[in-house]
DNA sequence: CTGTTAGCGCTTTCAC
DNA sequence: GTGAAAGCGCTAACAG
C-alpha cells in the first residue's frame, strides 16, 4: 500500500482553511492569526505534511539549490573549497548540486546546461581555465555565477581568490634569500591563465627584482598529480636546480619524494615550497613549506557572494582577494 | 531587458503543433512522424528551447536527481566514493545533491528531510553509524536508500562494502606472521558498528586463531584524523606494541609519523598497516602497507544498485561485497 | 487576517 | 501520428 503523499490541499481541508493560509504559515508569513496558525501547525504535524520543493520551485521560480562545478572532488584543494561552499549554502537554506568536470571544457559546458535546466538559483564554478564558450554561457545564464579559487583572465566574472602572483612572488623571493639562484617553477599547463598570467608572473617578477636572469629551461610543466611531480626528478637534476616552487601539493609531494628517494637531502641540497596548504603539507617527511591560504573560506566567501548576487543585493566588489601567508616547514631552510 | 524563458508552448505555437507533440520529440517518443519531428527540432534549435527540469519533475514525479549524504567531502576516502557515485549518476542522467553531515546524527536526519522535500529519486548514504531514527527515516522514505562504504548493523539496508572483518583478519594475520604478538588496534569510536562488529572482530579472530591472547590495553580509540593518530605515540610505546593496524589512512599517517619523528624505525621496530588505500599511502615515507579496496567502485556500484532500485528492477542481492586485497609497501616487513 | 483564482512548464491519459 | 485537457503541488496577486 503506497502511501499517498499529503499535499497542502489536504492540510487545508483538514484544518478548514484555504491553501493560501497553509502556505502562509509554512512560509512564516506574519499575516496569520496565532490561533489559526496553531491549528494549521497541528494538522501539519498530525498529517506529517512536508512541502514539495519541486512544486514550490515551479511556482516561485526559485529552486533554493545552487550548482557547483568542480574539477574533481577527490582533489583535497577543491574539496576544501566545496566544504566551505556547502556550509554557507546550508546556512542560507540552499542545497548544492555537485558535478565533476575533470577540467574538461565539454563537460563544463554540459554541466552548465543541466544545471540551468534544473533551474539552479546560482552557480559556483571551480576550474583551471575558462574557455570563451564557457564565458559566454556564464553571461547567458540567468543564474549568477561566481568563481571560487579560479581565475578569470577577462576579469569580469565575480570571483574569490588569493593574489596568486603576489603569493608566488613572496615565496620565490624567500627562496632567493635562502641563496638559491636556480629555482624551478613547477606547474600544470602554462596555457592556463592562473599559471601563466599570475603564478609565472610572480616567479618572473621575483627573479627580476633580485637581478636573476630568467631561464626557460627552469620551467616544468606537467600533470597536476603526484606522479606528474614524481616523474620530474631527472629533468630537475639535469638542470641543476637547487630549489623549486610547486603550484600543487600533490605534485609537490611527488617532486620532493622523488628527490629524497634518490638520496637528495631536503632542504640541504634541494629546497621545495608548495602552494595550497592542504593537510598533506604536514604529512610528508620532511613537511612542506607552503603558501597558506584559507581554502575553506575561499569557498565560503564565494557562496556568500553568490547569495548576495541571487538577492540582487549591491556588491561593493566583484572580485574578492583573501589574504595569504607563507608557512615555513621543513622543506626550506 | 530580461529575456523571457522560452517554454514548450512557445515552440509548439511556432511549429504549429501541440505541446504534446513537442513533449514527445523532446522525450524521444517514437510516435512522431519524421517530418514533424524535424520541424520541431528546428524550432527548438532556433528558439534555443531548454526543457525546465523542475516543471518536468512536478509533472512526472521524477526529479532525476539523487541525494548523497557524506560525512565530509574533504576526506579522501569518502570523496573517492563520491566520485564513483557522480560518474555513474551522470551516466544514467542523474544529478547529485551533496550534503555534508560530519557524521552528526541530527544533520543526517535534516539532510534526509530536505532531500526528500526536494523529491530526490534515490539516496546514497555514507556514514559511520546508523541511528535508529535514521533507520526509520530510511524506511519511511519513498526514495530508495543505498549505503556506500558504510555498515548497517541490522543488515537490511541495501549496501556496497568490502568485507571489513575479513580484510582486517588477513592483515592482522600477516602482521602476526611477521613475528608480532603485541599488535595495536587503532580505530575511531568503538561504538560504531563498523569498528566494533567488523574490524575489531577481524582483529580478535586473527589473534584467537594464532593463539595470541587478546588484550584490551592494545585497543586505541581516537579521532579519525591525522592528529588523532599522531597523539597516540606515548600510549603506544608505553604498551610496548610492535605493530599496529589502523582503520584510516590519515590516522595511520599520524601514527607512523609520530613514531618516525621520535626516532623509531619503521618497519624495523614498528610495523604499520592501514586500511583505505587512498593515495596518501604512497605519499608518506615510508609508504604504508594497506588493505586495498576499490573506493571508486564502491561508490559506482552503489549508484548502479540505486538506479535498479529506482526502476523497481529485480535485485539479486541487496548487500554487495567487493573484493579487497593486501598491498605490501614499506611500513611492514 | 483569510480566501479565490490563476498560473508556473511540463507529462500524460484519452480521443480522434 | 497528433491534439485537447487535466492535473502535478505550490505561490502570488488580488479581493475582501
Amino acid at each position: 500500500m503506497k502511501k499517498q503523499n499529503v499535499t497542502i490541499y489536504d492540510v487545508a481541508r483538514e484544518a478548514n482553511v484555504s491553501m493560501a493560509t497553509v502556505s502562509r504559515v509554512v512560509n512564516g508569513n506574519q499575516n496569520v492569526k496565532d490561533a489559526t496558525k496553531q491549528k494549521v501547525l497541528n494538522i501539519i504535524d498530525k498529517l506529517d505534511y512536508r512541502p514539495n520543493a519541486v512544486a514550490r520551485g515551479l511556482a516561485s521560480k526559485k529552486s533554493t539549490t545552487v550548482g557547483v562545478i568542480i574539477p574533481n572532488v577527490t582533489n583535497t584543494y577543491f574539496a576544501s573549497l566545496a566544504r566551505g561552499i556547502d556550509d554557507i549554502a546550508t546556512m542560507y537554506k540552499y542545497n548544492i548540486i555537485l558535478t565533476n568536470s575533470d577540467g574538461n571544457n565539454q563537460r563544463e559546458l554540459t554541466s552548465m546546461n543541466t544545471l540551468q535546466a534544473k533551474q539552479v538559483d546560482g552557480i559556483i564554478f571551480m576550474g583551471n581555465e575558462i574557455s570563451e564558450e564557457l564565458r559566454s554561457e556564464f553571461k547567458k545564464s540567468r543564474a549568477p555565477v561566481v568563481l571560487a579559487g579560479s581565475v578569470d583572465a577577462s576579469g569580469k566574472i565575480p570571483s574569490v581568490n588569493i593574489d596568486y602572483r603576489q603569493a608566488v612572488y613572496s615565496e620565490v623571493t624567500n627562496l632567493i634569500n635562502n641563496g638559491n639562484d636556480r629555482i624551478a617553477f613547477v606547474s600544470g599547463p602554462l596555457e592556463r591563465s592562473i599559471n601563466k598570467d599570475f603564478r609565472l608572473k610572480g616567479y618572473k617578477d621575483a627573479l627580476t627584482d633580485a637581478g636573476i636572469p630568467y631561464e626557460k629551461s627552469l620551467l616544468f610543466e606537467t600533470d597536476v598529480s603526484y606522479s606528474g611531480g614524481y616523474a620530474l626528478r631527472e629533468r630537475l637534476q639535469k638542470n641543476e636546480v637547487t630549489a623549486a616552487i610547486v603550484t600543487d601539493d600533490d605534485m609537490a609531494a611527488g617532486v620532493m619524494n622523488s628527490m629524497t628517494d634518490d638520496g637528495v637531502s631536503v632542504p640541504g641540497e634541494f629546497e621545495l615550497a608548495t602552494s595550497n596548504d592542504t593537510k598533506l603539507t604536514e604529512m610528508t617527511r620532511p613537511t612542506m613549506s607552503t603558501i597558506t591560504q584559507p581554502l575553506y573560506d575561499v569557498g565560503a566567501v564565494a557562496m556568500r557572494l553568490l547569495t548576495k548576487l541571487m538577492n540582487n543585493e549591491d556588491i561593493e566588489e566583484n572580485k574578492v582577494f583573501l589574504p595569504f601567508g607563507l608557512k615555513k616547514r621543513e622543506s626550506t631552510k
